[in-house]
DNA sequence: ATGAAAGCGCTAACAC
DNA sequence: GTGTTAGCGCTTTCAT
């Protein structure tokens, strides 16, 4: 496979630029020539190379993907939404886990750019005054997903997270639930915030006080955060008649914290959570969700990215994506 | 951050191979010197391009991926695990997800080819003649990951399927069970069938016939597939004592069979399953399983391929990660 | 419609 | 210990 678009050329009897542009497509070439320029890649077996072409035209055709962590299911559904459109537009995917650490996130946004991505989806919990510098200074087109943006001033993907907290709370208040958790991230995460902010606005909207004690904080989004801080509040005496939660795996760890205390899930509590992976229909009983669209997350970004490189213009910098409550088991009693 | 090497050395005062010598710790620079260069590049804010050092030393510091699936939970722990270590060793990924189809992972190993990646990691289902044929034609490093070698003439890491399945069925023969069910994915799917012979093996040790309906083969690993042959299976009346699967989201999908018939487990079967995803610490009841090193298939085929490719001999070409039971609560009555 | 030639930004001999 | 000089394999003017 290590032929050179000279060796083609040679092969074909015409110039390099010739074999260029039939492999580009940039110019007009005649039919004939053409041909003998076909036969000749194939002959030889020629592929060209990406790097002395990306280096050439200063266009690489890959993007950088950075996110918190590839083994986080959400993650690895809305990459894979990135992933195919990317290759539906023949693009690479660089791929990079930060760990949501900020340091390791702006030291990646550089090597992103050593790598001379066209682009770059970058998903994270925080979005800090020193990431944005850092994408000023890379000058990368940059498209946030799943991600709160704090000024609106980078072109971002995401779903209404207020309207979302508030549309959950809402469900339970109308089935007439009384004492409402809200379990989500720390106070530090700005999705877990919005969300917050919009169970509080369905309870002040009905009339009601905000109880803080039903305001739980878990140490991250996952599992093991989620049953510790549930098992917490069912040891101080707690109870609650129905759950949000900002992520399925957090609900999950509430699910499990009430069963191993006897408990049971719709018939002690009602359960309900906001990202609709495939953890929902896994599991028993069913989760009733927040219907994140999870893979177009991914696919919409991309696809705005795209437009980006190309230079076309952008009607909105914020693409709300629609979300929906997906009822199931876990709240029908 | 668009500054070459040139205006570096232009900066300090030195010529562009003295830049490349601090850059690269290539060769011994004087103190004095490598702190002017130093400072230069702090000045200005410089970053070496790695594409243009990638054509130019024929190494581009990034080794592709390709696997069937990223949003399966097993393959993003794996990738997790390569991607760790990859950073480590200062690698890049460049992911791809091949749907476990052969043509397109013949595809994606050429276009890692044009990439110019310095090795492959692949992840695959099934390794046809036409795989390795590409392998050979690209050239390329190759290390498969949690992937049956046909021939075993391909570096790999995996585990011992056989003994895995043979281990597993002897758990439940030693806890007295009669009927146990072998739920694998399809009979194409030699990993299913490396762990069905490692079944048949402990049954025929312990002196017992192989009940062929007793083994179940879904359409694939994932649990869709796994509640509808459950659903089939239970539907035609059949029973069971335990449930051997060979991953978690097939077992799930038993697990649900039942419960949507109103059984439970352990107390009504007992259930083991084969990857030990986070899934398996998840629901409850807690499975018992088959400990992969899943995070360490990933983490100890890069760090294989780094021995690669630094061209130390490599004394055995398959490494067997060692495992193990994880007994949970899913086979504790 | 095609060819010649000048880079892209870096590494790696080869000199000194 | 440091500088000079070819390339790496391609794209892209600029001619023709």
């Amino acid at each position: 496979m290590n032929k050179t678009i000279y060796d083609v050329a040679r092969e074909a009897g015409v110039s390099m630029a010739t074999v260029s542009r039939v492999l580009n497509g940039t110019a007009v070439v005649k039919d004939e020539t053409k041909a003998k320029v076909q036969a000749a890649i194939d002959k030889l077996g020629y592929r060209p190379n990406a790097v002395a072409r990306g280096l050439a035209s200063k266009r690489t055709k890959s993007i950088g993907v950075v996110l918190p962590d590839v083994s986080d299911l959400f993650h690895a559904e809305v990459l894979r939404g990135i992933e195919d459109i990317a290759t539906m537009y023949q693009y690479h995917i660089i791929l990079a886990n930060s760990d949501a650490r900020e340091d390791r996130e702006i030291d990646l946004i550089g090597t992103m750019w050593e790598k001379q991505v066209d682009g770059l989806i970058f998903i994270s919990e925080r979005i800090t005054p020193n990431i944005v510098k850092t994408f000023e200074l890379a000058q990368l087109p940059v498209v946030l997903c799943a991600t709160d943006d704090p000024e609106g001033r980078i072109p971002a993907v995401s779903i209404d997270n207020k309207l979302a907290g508030t549309d959950a709370t809402n469900y339970f208040l109308h089935l007439g639930m009384d004492k409402i958790v809200f379990l989500g991230g720390p106070t530090t995460h700005p999705i877990t915030m919005e969300r917050l902010a919009g169970y509080e606005r369905a309870l002040a909207e009905s009339g009601r006080e905000l109880d803080t004690t039903l305001v739980l904080h878990a140490k991250d989004q996952h599992y093991e955060a989620g049953y510790k801080i549930s098992n917490e509040f069912l040891d101080a005496g707690h109870t609650a008649d129905a759950v949000v939660a900002t992520s399925d795996e957090l609900v999950l760890g509430y699910l499990n914290a009430v069963r191993d205390r006897g408990g049971k899930a719709p018939d002690d509590v009602l359960l309900l959570s906001f990202e609709n992976t495939r953890l929902t229909t896994m599991i028993r009983p069913e989760l009733t969700t927040i219907a994140q669209p999870t893979y177009d997350l991914g696919a919409v970004s991309m696809r705005l990215l795209t437009k980006l490189l190309r230079g076309e213009s952008i009607e909105e910098y914020t693409v709300l994506l629609p979300h929906s409550i997906l009822e199931r088991t876990s709240t029908k009693r």
